[in-house]
DNA sequence: AATGAAAGGAATCCCCC
DNA sequence: GGGGGATTCCTTTCATT
């Protein structure tokens, strides 16, 4: 793993559509190089897989909320309970389980407030042992896409 | 935009290195008839890119944290040189302008504790106009690979 | 053993019906 | 929406140091 795994691994991260050739002319190698590089960071699970992106908005997906979930009880029976109910919604798109004030954090993408407002009361209000918990609307995602300076 | 329209980008979504043939066979159209779907998907936006996933270990981005940050000043000004301020630090992965008690959610990406106390107080504590801040250490990342049922 | 070069096969693109 | 041909790209093999 050297610098030009490095370079091969961020042109890949911004664009996998990059053909082998226009990657080994970039950063200064053969073709041949530039294939089993590759293929040795995909086969070691750097590179975990390829993925298109798609826009949020298209999917119904428009309106992010961060919610902060403290439990009413924190034993690991209460803590596995809540991650089971809340695997199941589609709309929850990222959970952390983290320390300080909150048990939980987790990220929720819908269509608009609305839907949001249906989640909160018909699906998240439901769950067993839920104790307090605080909504941010994301006004503005303002870092779409994220640097990758290291 | 119809059902297979949705099949094809959930497949994508997936794996994009799934070969056009494929698709087709997979959704019941011709190979030329997916070929266009895709090249229409992509030309309108609702394809935004093709990008590869990356270990996060690898990159020595291993811990997550959330900081909930509450400006000072919520002038038009303050917020946008907070966000300028912010939108340097390379270990910044997303921010979102949020409605509630804090202004701003920023997710935080670093190899470990050390690594994250070190951007805490060389760099956030050092941005201008910096109100209360409450950081959530992600423990654990409990839905890697989010679901995309609808 | 690692790199560079070349041929065969596959996937993609573009014009046709 | 479906089919066919040319081009480009990827993979494998072989030669080189």
């Amino acid at each position: 793993m050297d610098r030009i795994d490095e370079e091969i691994i961020h042109l890949l991260e911004k664009n996998s559509k990059l053909t082998q050739q226009e990657i080994s002319e970039e950063v200064g190698i053969s073709l041949s190089a530039c294939q089993r590089r590759i293929k040795t960071l995909e086969q070691t699970g750097v590179i975990s897989g390829y993925k298109a992106v798609i826009d949020p908005a298209y999917l119904g997906e428009g309106l992010v909320v961060f919610v902060l979930v403290s439990l009413e009880r924190h034993s690991k029976d209460g803590v596995r309970a809540f991650e089971a109910a809340v695997s199941r919604l589609s709309m929850i798109k990222e959970i952390y389980h983290v320390a300080g004030e909150y048990d939980f954090i987790i990220k929720v993408a819908v269509a608009d407030i609305k839907d949001y407002q249906n989640f909160n009361y018909d699906e998240l209000a439901n769950i067993p042992g839920m104790g307090k918990t605080s909504s941010l609307i994301a006004l503005a995602d303002r870092k779409a896409h994220p640097g990758r300076r290291r």
